[in-house]
DNA sequence: TGTACATCAGTGAACGCGCGTTCACTGATGTAC
DNA sequence: TGTACATCAGTGAACGCGCGTTCACTGATGTAC
């Protein structure tokens, strides 16, 4: 029971700081169990009835944790592209600082990407939790790859992208004992495959490529 | 409570099976709660202790559930490759049963991808949990983008297929409100796109590529 | 053929624990008059 | 300047619940002799 000392007044809004805090320590082992209240309370060193005063229950406190990755995230994304001198490099640059966020907070990135985090009438269209995060690789992709914002091939693109991604780090949390090659080598990689077959003519050389559908998109 | 009749003398097995496709039921929505014994118990209409016949902990019965879906997985794709002309062909159709497969049960999907699943240190190397899954892919990619079996580039374009899939099938779990767009347009098209990348020559076409590392796996 | 015993397939009560949630309460600090 | 009151930032005891786990037990069925 560490001594906490109460806050002064007009500052109560710290605890509910220090609640997010002390959540997204608990929660950035990926194995780590289920969130508790009062392992929260606990964590901070305050009464379980305390949590109350700034969550309604464990699902919101969740999402204040998930809500603070994303800006995290954002900002991460937003300096490792600064550092690119084109658009393509930048595309790169952002899909590594996505990876090394997910394999440095594993556990953040599964509570960020690996559930529902809402009810899903709850959330706006195109206004979930991390929307932002996927709008600025669609941005980046279009100017990469030369084409509008809105064009349904960068969006196309870039969803591709994301999902090779979450790939990557998910499995690599899952299966730590796989033979993973370095993120540093794969990604730019990985992304510079995906990037060419957009530029490329469709199905142009692919290997005995049948039922091949067109990108209605 | 259902009137469940105990097993004739030398069916003691047959428990074991109803207790994973009680866990099994319990698992199927991807947003269930933790499993648990008791809950088990109750879905097959059973003590609580009776679980304890034939499971050591919660985990080891997770564990069964995982193992009867890779086997269902096998089949499945085996069954779809079978109606594949080419080599190609089957490539692209065991990717489609993977991913229906992860569509249509999610939660087991979940449990068999989506956590570590042992203690790290029992996984023998090469035989993690899923690793005949994954040895398919290999051989079937080799034999489309025609190289031998253990060939790195086989490997490697196996596994940007496979972080491809998981990705497709978890994000699709995880965001259900993102306007995905079909899996049998998606499949076939991202696993051309990869299969294209890794028979064309590497680095050739990238847009304005830079610091494209070789592929030393 | 009878009977004692072993085995099998479970059962049922009981335990201590951590959990979410409620309720009334506390004690320091500011504010009105 | 004093004092009554309001507000703020929490606290602490108590509740009922479901959980994992233990332990001795049951009752039907087979087997040895």
């Amino acid at each position: 029971m560490p001594a906490r000392q109460r806050n002064p007044r007009g500052q109560g809004e710290r605890l509910r700081n220090d609640i997010i805090g002390a959540a997204s320590r608990l929660l950035a082992d990926p194995a780590s169990p289920p969130l508790t209240l009062r392992a929260v309370a606990r964590e901070v060193g305050v009464a379980a009835t305390s949590v109350y005063l700034h969550f309604d229950d464990v699902d919101s406190l969740i999402l204040a944790v998930a809500e603070r990755g994303f800006g995290e995230l954002v900002k991460l994304q937003d300096e490792a592209r600064d550092a690119g001198a084109t658009a393509c490099e930048r595309v790169r640059a952002g899909c590594i600082a996505y990876c090394q966020f997910g394999i440095t907070y594993q556990g953040h990135y599964q509570v960020m990407f690996a559930r529902p985090l809402l009810s899903p009438e709850s959330v706006p269209p195109g206004q979930f939790p991390g929307y932002a995060v996927f709008q600025q690789l669609i941005d980046a992709v279009s100017e990469c790859v030369g084409r509008e914002s809105g064009d349904p091939e960068s969006f196309r693109t870039a969803m591709l992208i994301w999902q090779q991604l979450h790939g990557m780090v998910s499995l690599r949390i899952s299966r730590p004992a796989f033979p993973w090659p370095s993120l540093d080598e794969t990604v730019p990689d990985v992304v510079n495959r995906i990037l060419a077959s957009a530029t490329a003519s469709p199905s142009a050389s692919l290997p005995h490529a049948v039922n091949v559908p067109s990108h209605p998109l």
